[in-house]
DNA sequence: TTGTATGCGTTATCAG
DNA sequence: CTGATAACGCATACAA
């Protein structure tokens, strides 16, 4: 038999009403009677009942965490995520979402018309998707984006620094000497990637450089678009002396395919990503990399949206964390003979 | 406002048991009246509560995926997690832990205290964990294993051939013209570690090849394992020719190891691992590896415990999924003059 | 500062 | 086969 909050008041010779104070922390409770009821709960072992909760509070006490199918790049966010595990009395749900699956949109659906969930945080480019949008929207559900800035909505959002960080890459790649950079973007409706072209235009052009739109391929941000891309531009005239990927994975599908054209590297071509995956350490010859503070955006993100549900809208904000350059052995200086 | 069981109840001109049991699928209801309640519910969009079903029941309806923090080992099968998201009614929450980190076990503690779970699947090495243990002891939480047979416990698991697969791969090595295989085994108290370690051992055998002991390795599944522990062998007198990880992790390690030592993969050295993870095919030069149905024996691990949930502890089995080798570039014949 | 009574939306009991 | 009524454990107006 479970002790519930009558055992407990019996118990501390108060009413359940007291009991329930005590227990979330509501002022009016003289100390002593307090003390009694902390007293009893520990005695008896009391825990909240967290589905009466639920169900008296009219709400799912869980939210969910919504990700990009297949890729890599939110693996990181995922161990974050599974590390946490719960914040608070809310469950952590994350799931990820294939758009074009009727399964995986009916999964979504379910769990927002079915009011398991009271918020939701999303990642690129789950926030850009329709269906989504739709869902949020007719349930009037809160939701905090891990994404930068975008002007279209008045979303709360956490995201790092991606135009900053783009640039700081590509200043350090001139710093070594390379002139012919090539930018390997990701999807035009994916915020970050954009802004991540624009520092490293902005780089170009406070050195000087002039912009070669040929420099820039877009791609996925994935293995295989680094790989077609990096591919691409050095069997044609392209020729780059260095490749900077807009994400690690497609960094490693740019390694990849460098080195199965028996390009040394970093001697005569250098690598570079974005994002700084735990995998980017891991492979030869290590990568060097713009980092990103994935745990804290992922701690923010959910601190945010768990605000939101217990304090109201007012609680969403806009936040930046910094990113810092990762130099490895993938990039090296250009030296124009080779 | 959120239409209940009661205006269903109105609309069809009935009692709100009789909706339940349309509703639970249980029988006793004549048909015409089952039509009209499913037309009600239809019409007005009815969904069970949830929350009130968790209370009267008094489960939690949802379970916990316990995974092991910092490997990579897990992230294809939280991949499959994420992919199911929850299970019919219950949702599922995975979890790392870290059993040497009180707030880990702290979490982990309050997960089943606070009654949030109805059960748990563990992989290893949290199901020897001996806090875990007690927690599920204590609080007689069922459980599914993803682990192989554990004699010394009756609890129903899920796994793949680790046996077979490492005896298949040890063949495969030694077809190919191998006799020193070096064997990164993993550490003792992980069973699928054993159980390949034996299939090593038994391919040898079979093959007429004495053992020598010091062609196995007892390091841990990551890369670094494997990193040390093929610098190790290749540093000193052991001299391999073919080296086999017990797991893709400790693959990767040892690939970068001898690649770094400038031996060239596969031409004077092979790599193998276990496990088939995700990123084995991506990097260079394509590790050979065991396959092992992750997704399967995640789903077929929630099943069984969402089984015994609903159908009782009598729902649990033994299950045994069968594994394949997958080769790719990483290993080579042998050639004596290298 | 404390307590009483009511309701949240289901499922379960037991009588018809 | 069907339905009235009582839990389930907590929070919350509203009194006192």
């Amino acid at each position: 038999m479970t002790t519930t909050i009558k055992d407990v008041a019996r118990a501390a010779n108060c009413s359940i009403k007291t009991v329930s104070r005590v227990m979330n922390n509501e002022p009016h409770v003289k100390e002593p009677v307090r003390q009694r009821v902390l007293e009893a709960v520990k005695a008896l072992g009391y825990v909240p009942n967290i589905s009466a909760r639920r169900l008296v509070q009219r709400r799912a006490f869980s939210l969910c965490f919504l990700l990009h199918a297949g890729g890599l790049e939110q693996s990181a966010m995922v161990a974050k995520i599974l590390d946490i595990g719960f914040e608070f009395d809310y469950d952590i749900l994350p799931l990820t979402y294939f758009p074009s699956l009727a399964r995986s949109r009916g999964k979504l659906a379910s769990l927002i018309n079915e009011h398991r969930i009271d918020g939701l945080v999303t990642t690129p480019p789950a926030d850009t998707d329709e269906f989504l949008l739709n869902l949020i929207t007719a349930a009037q559900l809160p939701v905090v984006q891990i994404t930068p800035y975008n002007p279209q909505a008045n979303i709360p959002y956490v995201t790092s620094q991606d135009y900053q960080g783009a640039q700081q890459m590509t200043e350090h790649l001139i710093a070594l000497g390379h002139q012919r950079i090539l930018f390997l973007s990701g999807p035009r409706n994916h915020r970050a990637s954009l802004d991540r072209l624009f520092g490293y235009r902005a780089a170009l052009e406070n050195a000087g450089i002039p912009f070669d739109r040929r420099l820039v391929l877009d791609s996925e941000f994935n293995f295989d678009g680094g790989y077609t891309g990096a591919k691409l531009a050095l069997m044609t005239e392209i020729q780059p002396t260095a490749i900077f990927a807009g994400s690690d994975e497609a960094a490693w599908g740019a390694l990849y395919a460098v080195q199965e054209m028996n390009y040394r590297v970093p001697e005569q071509i250098s690598v570079c990503g974005f994002g700084d995956l735990p995998q980017s350490q891991s492979i030869w010859p290590g990568l060097t990399t713009v980092h990103q503070p994935i745990d804290q955006v992922v701690d923010r993100a959910i601190q945010m949206l768990v605000e939101i549900l217990t304090e109201g809208p007012g609680a969403g904000q806009a936040v930046v964390l910094p990113s810092r350059l990762v130099l490895r052995g993938s990039t090296a200086r250009h030296e124009a003979g080779l």
